[in-house]
DNA sequence: CATTGACTTGGACTTCGTCCATCGTAGGAT
DNA sequence: ATCCTACGATGGACGAAGTCCAAGTCAATG
């Protein structure tokens, strides 16, 4: 919990029912759900939550910065709510379970100026891929 | 060109009309196509070439490390025919252009074994994101 | 508390991809 | 060269994920 609806207030997010509840379902659990995923938390709490005001939210909790979209098939996007500190995902290739990390040193440093083709490059996603130790087992 | 469907016959890859247009599609271009491109390509050649078909082919193509996926948005995967060299990708957060980089070194070396959580962990996908020339001028 | 522009709704629509029963054919066997 | 058969191709229906829109509702300001 960090108080995700207090920082978004003060930022002069307009508030609703709605959308309280999609930033607290996010701010609760520090897991990567799927738009459906949270759209579903969100109707546990408030029953008459359309599907577009949870695409609506995240789209605009992404434009802040709040919360990442983490891509890490082709499936569903992911919403992750510790946007906030740098960091990439570790994902199983066996189950699909995502965890953060932290890796050493900045990636953009990997990528010299002779790769980058006049590029402004502003970031880098890195998605490190794995078996987690219950599908290494199996 | 690099012969892949010669290197696909080696293989013992079962060798129809549809499937040599669909290899010599990527082979001849490197750029990234989407599926809906390679089909397009596929059809001019080849005209009753079944989306379906394209389907099974690129997963087969992934499947035996001749090609690789490239999800870099939540958008139309795309097929990436250079995947023998090991290389990441640049993309234009403006027009989606997308660049084969080579960065220094080996980004799995960046992530300690303490961020590892126990995974085997086999391989790692950068996507730098920024603007292309054209994209920062405007 | 009245106003108003921003937010929400729900259902239709689009895009991307998969599935399946049927048909066709590549390549080994004769 | 021809035959057989298992593997591949077909296309249309289906499904998942996400977007769009016109009409209704409401949070925040004065």
């Amino acid at each position: 919990m960090s108080d995700l609806v207090g920082r978004l207030r003060a930022r002069g997010w307009r508030m609703t029912a709605q959308r309280r509840v999609v930033a607290e379902v996010l701010d609760g659990e520090h897991v990567h759900l799927t738009a459906d995923e949270v759209l579903a938390r969100a109707t546990a709490r408030l029953p008459e939550v359309s599907r577009a005001t949870v695409y609506n939210a995240l789209g605009e909790l992404v434009a802040l910065g709040e919360v990442a979209e983490v891509t890490t098939d082709g499936r569903a996007k992911r919403y992750d709510p510790n946007a906030r500190r740098p960091h990439q995902h570790l994902v199983c290739s066996g189950c699909g379970e995502i965890r953060d990390v932290h890796p050493d040193g900045d990636p953009l440093a990997a990528l010299p100026a002779s790769e980058r083709f006049g590029f402004a490059v502003s970031g880098a996603d890195v998605v490190y891929r794995g078996l987690c130790p219950a599908c290494v087992a199996m």
